[in-house]
DNA sequence: CTTGGCACTCGATCCCCCTGAGTGCCAGAC
DNA sequence: GTCTGGCACTCAGGGGGATCGAGTGCCAAG
């Protein structure tokens, strides 16, 4: 009874405090929300929630914010993710729509992403490793140079040049394409290892160097870039709140947001379905303590996520609307390179 | 002799508040500079200064800052670019040396770049039209779905997938990519427009449909997308002096620096060799009124220049030692390329 | 043409006071 | 036990001087 009261009570004051950026006192708060008591009674919660650690008063005489404990708890328990409106998703499904090609879905996506949810959207590639070769394809550039060009299924090229020990012919390379492809071709790429590694015994020993260095670069391209890229947009959105929102300076998240390891670190996290959310100070990285991290996992249907994508805001966010975006998006471009 | 003394008024003021970020006044300048004359002195020639438009005064009693007019003439007439010292050839030398392909190499460069100059660094991904084709690749994804590979002799790639209107067989498309690459390897991208011209009528009357589809988005490849591609590393950098450089607000210029169309624009001016800046007012774009761009181009030696990198930052920059960062860099790049 | 002197301007800073939002606590009502 | 009105208290923020000092423009003399 009286519990329940005063989540609502923490709910208000999240809610609140979002939408005004202003600390919310006791007597804003039965205004602005129908709790069906005195003012003098919210305080008393009020003391409560922040004996507890959900809420926090910037001074003395000044009214409550909400901690990072406190909207954890909101994202758990109080609020649920909002879905979008009509408007929005047709807006989705048209900006999406047009798309040509892995990059341009991609670019897409994360501009789509900044705008909807007036955030710093990231977007991580389609990760290799899940993903399987359509193609692997070798041009000869001389006689001791090979580029070799792997094709995924999901539409993603991966190029290398491969420096040869030995001078290799235009013929042996195309019979080195062939073998190669009807091994690996339409197998996930985390398979090629085991199905390469007795490849060079079945050449000619003089061939064998040659071909145990094309092997490794193919190897190589599939493991060590295991991917890393990813795309961003929407940074001029830090600067929006700037003194307010990040504690003065947007200067450690624009560092943070330039590592591109640490973001796939913090979407490491991110399960297929499930929008994770982290808040504050649960965020690995320094920079982003006063930051929150909204992420999904999406990918084709059936074959599972294999990528990640999601939003960098100040933890001051409107948490069910972000998600909201965040998993709407993530469904559409699933649709989308199900479909492409 | 008194026009010598003003322009060297001039430039004293430009390094010093460039130095200090504070508008410099005479007594500070007589201090700091060995002029030879008193401050009042110095005063008469400010004055003078000041009718012609070089420096102006923040408020009446405060000293003088450099207008965009007078950072224009201190480029152009007052200062000679700084060469890097050893240790910062050496650094950059280092940096770019490990580089494995061209993503790699681009990525190096702009974070280089951004770390050299302690400003935002973008840089243009080597264009393709003045590039030659090496090798096109096609790959049967189904019946009548082909995707097409460009590669081109800068190392790069360049995929579409195509809708054929009627099937085609794998010898097909084998005899297809003979032939194309027959017309078309070697030479520069520019050329392959009138090289396959004639192309589809050499076919069959039934594959001409195929044929005709697939040059058109061999040549939509290779023109439409005259690139567009540019990465940017260094965003934090404009968070540095904050409030005391772009009067007050990054926004406008994070948002600019997200029109990557708006860059490319901004570097179309850049030449192979000259150092281009553009400063304040002079830029085409709204958001960059408070920021100076110092670009140039860069490419493979004796081929010319096909790329175009740079850096943005506020109209207070050290402009010598920034354009000495950015020729450098650019050389060093090319000569990567040339030999990579 | 240069210089020292001088009166003047005006942003920045500090101090002080006041206001008002918001609090915690308590005694009484339900 | 829970809620409520009342009340004293706290303190950030804002406005109004007063002061300070860097820097200026101008002028008369060198």
């Amino acid at each position: 009874m009286v519990e329940d009261r005063k989540l609502d009570v923490l709910r208000a004051i999240v809610e609140d405090y979002v939408a005004t950026n202003e600390p919310v006192g006791s007597k804003a708060l039965v205004e602005r929300h129908p709790l069906g008591v005195s003012p003098a009674t919210i305080r008393n919660d009020m003391a409560a929630l922040e004996d507890e650690g959900y809420i926090t008063q910037p001074h003395t005489s000044a009214g409550r914010v909400p901690t990072d404990k406190g909207y954890r708890l909101f994202v758990d328990k109080l609020s649920t993710v909002k879905p979008l409106s009509g408007p929005e998703r047709r807006a989705i499904e048209g900006f999406l729509a047009g798309a040509v090609g892995l990059d341009d879905v991609v670019n897409r996506t994360v501009r789509l992403l900044a705008q909807l949810t007036r955030q710093v959207a990231v977007v991580q590639y389609p990760s290799l490793t899940r993903s399987a070769v359509r193609h692997l394809e070798m041009v000869r550039l001389s006689e001791t140079r090979l580029m070799v060009v792997l094709i995924t299924d999901t539409g993603r090229v991966e190029q290398r040049v491969v420096e040869l020990p030995d001078p290799l012919a235009e013929d042996a390379v195309a019979d080195l394409r062939t073998r190669i492809n009807s091994l690996i071709a339409g197998h996930p790429l985390a398979d090629a290892p085991t199905l390469m590694v007795d490849l060079p015994e079945t050449f000619a020993p003089d061939a064998r160097a040659n071909v145990s260095t094309v092997v490794a670069t193919v190897l190589e391209t599939l493991v060590e870039q295991v991917d890393e890229r990813v795309v961003m947009a929407g940074t001029a959105n830090l600067a929006r709140g700037s003194a307010l929102d990040f504690a003065g300076s947007i200067r450690p998240v624009l560092e943070a947001l330039e590592e591109h390891v640490v973001l796939l670190r913090l979407f490491g996290e991110a399960q297929p379905q499930a929008v994770h959310v982290s808040i504050g100070e649960e965020n690995p990285h320094e920079g982003l303590r006063a930051a929150s991290v909204v992420s999904t996992g999406y990918g084709l249907e059936g074959v599972g996520a294999f990528a990640s994508l999601g939003v960098v805001g100040p933890t001051r966010m409107d948490y069910p609307g972000t998600m909201g975006a965040v998993r709407a998006v993530a469904r559409y471009v699933g649709q989308v390179l199900a479909e492409g």
